[in-house]
DNA sequence: CTCCTGTGTAATATTTAAAGTTACACCTAT
DNA sequence: ATAGGTGTAACTTTAAATATTACACAGGAG
């Protein structure tokens, strides 16, 4: 596993609905052409974002709005919206050591533990950066 | 992307040579019985491994020694030893943005600033655990 | 010096996970 | 009532990881 594509997808739509959300109605139409993949990832995407409180999203005719203060949005509230089991995900372990040999029995308790604070800190990793900052960034690269 | 498998197979076959390698000729086939995947995938890790001279293996007969203090093999080197792009494999970033739309065109630079720093601490908490904690876990965990 | 067992590695096939597509019920503003 | 949206399920396609097959070559044992 990875860190999800549907992350960065996320984070564009974020700052797509920050940028233009005021002046034009966003439908999932709109953000497929602007992050090039199709209308219904992004839909799944934002019903991710939306039941997390991020955005709100007009049923029926459409239009997004972010919800919420950018600087409470962090890029493991995304991930975790996006991509709930993703912290299982990201680390791989071989799924079928012999049981037959003391190595095999006892492998997945002794990675567990030196994973378990790979996690830990990788979690820490994401929540320290924010939308805030994302958002700041892309005003200083941004054209 | 995630850490792949091959880190915690590798893992697996460093403890096996460690507790083994002296009374035992090590050799793939064993090395496959034990962690549950097959005997070319082994030899592959192993070859990797053997490149950035954690261990030696010898041609011909078979047999494997671990050729480095534990303390010096850390989970990153092992990564990045058998799977060298894996820093760029781990974050997914979507790889079709429109270069028609502002945020599109700018959108990867922005989030590879954030990012970059995601990548940066990441090697650091792989870096700072080695086999050698590893394999003492191993010994207070095992039977 | 030849047979046996093993490594190294390429080519191919299989499996699995991610992403895209199609389809359609339901909502809402006009 | 209708046109243009959302939400979501089912299915298809694509791409990546893993396994399989195959074989040239190495080294020790007889």
């Amino acid at each position: 596993m990875h860190i999800s594509t549907k992350c960065s997808i996320a984070i564009h739509c974020l700052i797509f609905i920050y940028e233009y959300g005021e002046e034009k109605r966003i439908t999932s139409e709109l953000l497929s052409l602007s992050t090039g993949c199709n209308p219904v990832t992004v839909r799944n995407i934002m019903s991710a974002l939306k039941k997390d409180n991020i955005l709100s999203v007009k049923f029926g005719s459409g239009g997004a709005k972010i919800c919420c203060p950018l600087d409470k949005i962090s890029l493991y509230r995304i991930c975790k919206a996006v991509e709930p089991d993703m912290l299982n995900k990201l680390i791989g372990i071989h799924s079928a050591p012999s049981p037959l040999c003391p190595v095999g029995r006892n492998i997945h308790a002794v990675l567990d533990k030196s994973y378990e604070k790979i996690r830990t800190d990788l979690v820490a990793s994401l929540t320290a950066i924010t939308m805030k900052e994302i958002i700041d960034n892309y005003h200083y690269k941004g054209a």
